[in-house]
DNA sequence: TATATATTTAGACATTTACCTAATTAACTA
DNA sequence: TAGTTAATTAGGTAAATGTCTAAATATATA
């Protein structure tokens, strides 16, 4: 999980992950579409692989970028839990209706 | 959301979430929990604060801290969008079956 | 083969982060 | 009121992070 919520924690590297729900992309239409140089957009594409989020794939001379999001499983599984574990284990627990 | 993936970037940080959910607790005792002095955990819960994931009420000398799981509603919000936006929005579209 | 293109790697730098110790603030109690 | 306890704030430090420029690698093409 660590290196899920690292690579979460950066608002780039969120809109990338936004933009390859558009389709797959390359390494150098993907930092088209930044206010920042290709080196650095390449190092966060290399951070969110590292997450396991994006998939890349060498073609000839580009490299493909493709959204990964079984990883988002595990924490949307924590995400839930949370919101359970909020209430008391117990359902029968009395609870604010409306009268 | 920036305020709230920066909070849930940190182990300990996620320790105390977890910790927070068999009940409230005041400073000293999640501190207790942890191998790290008092004002390490106090700038932890400041942060946890920041994000809105937790809520300090002051009791006396104590500060009792709990868990506000309704800002996790938007982080999952948006996990699910990526579940779904993952298949092509035309539902008719085919996709593998068992034969 | 020489040149151009796509991308990454390397190295430097400023900022942020996580931690510590020491000092401060606030509240309780003898 | 003096002393103790709970917690934060202040200030410092080492490590991590995000960005840049320059250099390297790999592929395509004239």
């Amino acid at each position: 999980m660590n290196n899920l919520f690292k690579a979460l924690n950066d608002p780039t590297r969120r809109q990338i992950l936004d933009l390859l729900r558009g389709g797959d992309l390359n390494a150098g239409d993907i930092a088209e579409q930044f206010d920042m140089t290709k080196p650095s957009i390449s190092h966060h594409l290399d951070l969110l692989r590292q997450a396991g989020l994006v998939e890349a794939t060498k073609q000839g001379q580009f490299i493909n970028y493709s959204l990964n999001t079984t990883v988002l499983d595990e924490l949307l599984a924590w995400l839930i839990s949370f919101q359970k574990k909020d209430e008391p284990l117990n359902s029968t627990t009395k609870t604010n209706q409306p009268s």
